[in-house]
DNA sequence: TAGACTAATTATAACGATTATAAAGTAATA
DNA sequence: TATTACTTTATAATCGTTATAATTAGTCTA
């Protein structure tokens, strides 16, 4: 049940001394029940039918807030927009080069390679980034 | 010698019809030589004192040529400037938090990765991407 | 509860990287 | 040489994001 999940991190912010302000709330209700990985102007899109005044900076600077609480992840792209996860416990990505989706997928994580290039590079490594890219089931379909 | 990398290089572009400008000629000289991954920034300011008269765009449109001749890679970022890499051969790299040095890395290829995701997913990959990061031998020593 | 203080939101301007446009220059072709 | 296509240049436009300043709302204390 995702409100579970929503009273978690509302409390999760109290402890942390951020206001639950009716937008905040909407933004972390969106993130959650969206199960998606949604951009911050699809946030905003979304939430326009309920506050039609909000502006984008309130998007922004309260996902900027959420990230510094440790509620979610924010996923960059090159050329496009961010994307945020609100699943923060570790998982990797898998991406559609066709129709853009984003799906979640677990792997034991790759110790080995961040040591192997700790010794040849000399860098203390602190974590890594992996992504895969490839055609999504529909897509494939659709040729 | 780097020459001669300059000269397949160039061989390359002119099968594929490409001119080989003044401008084109200094900018693949530079990645050739400069032996680092530049943002398109860094070569228009490194080129500045031959071609003062250079439009930051012919930096941007030629680096675009190259990479659809398969001449240069480019590594994109979430908020910051792409960088362009002219090994075009696999590799992966190891990014510095403190002060943004990027390193080569070699590693065997992480196709079992991908064939889990495959069969986790139902996505036909394609291709992944990866990155570590973490701090580098020289920023290390300035605590 | 009034007044004071603080935090959050809003509207809007600014920013930086990149791309689009149009004019001018250059090279290849006939 | 005249025609054509390609390239560069200068400049404006775009897009995601952040900064600014004014306004609003919440919290605290007397
Ligand atoms: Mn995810
Ligand atoms: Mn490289
Ligand atoms: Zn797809
Ligand atoms: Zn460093």
């Amino acid at each position: 049940m995702s409100s579970a999940k929503i009273n978690a991190a509302i409390d999760n912010l109290k402890e942390a001394g951020v206001r639950i302000t009716p937008q905040r709330h909407a933004i972390l209700e969106h993130l959650i029940e969206s199960m998606s990985h949604p951009t911050a102007d699809e946030i905003y899109k979304a939430l326009e039918g309920k506050f039609p005044n909000m502006s984008v900076a309130t998007v922004y600077n309260n996902l900027r807030v959420f990230k510094e609480a440790g509620l979610v992840k924010e996923l960059t792209y090159g050329d496009s927009s961010s994307r945020f996860d609100c699943v923060t416990t570790d998982h990797y990505h898998i991406i559609c080069d066709s129709c853009g989706k984003i799906v979640d997928f677990h792997y034991p994580g790759l110790d080995e390679v961040e040591s192997l290039a700790e010794s040849v590079t000399g860098f203390e490594v602190g974590r890594h980034r992996m992504e895969i890219y490839g055609i999504c089931p529909e897509c494939k379909r659709k040729h």
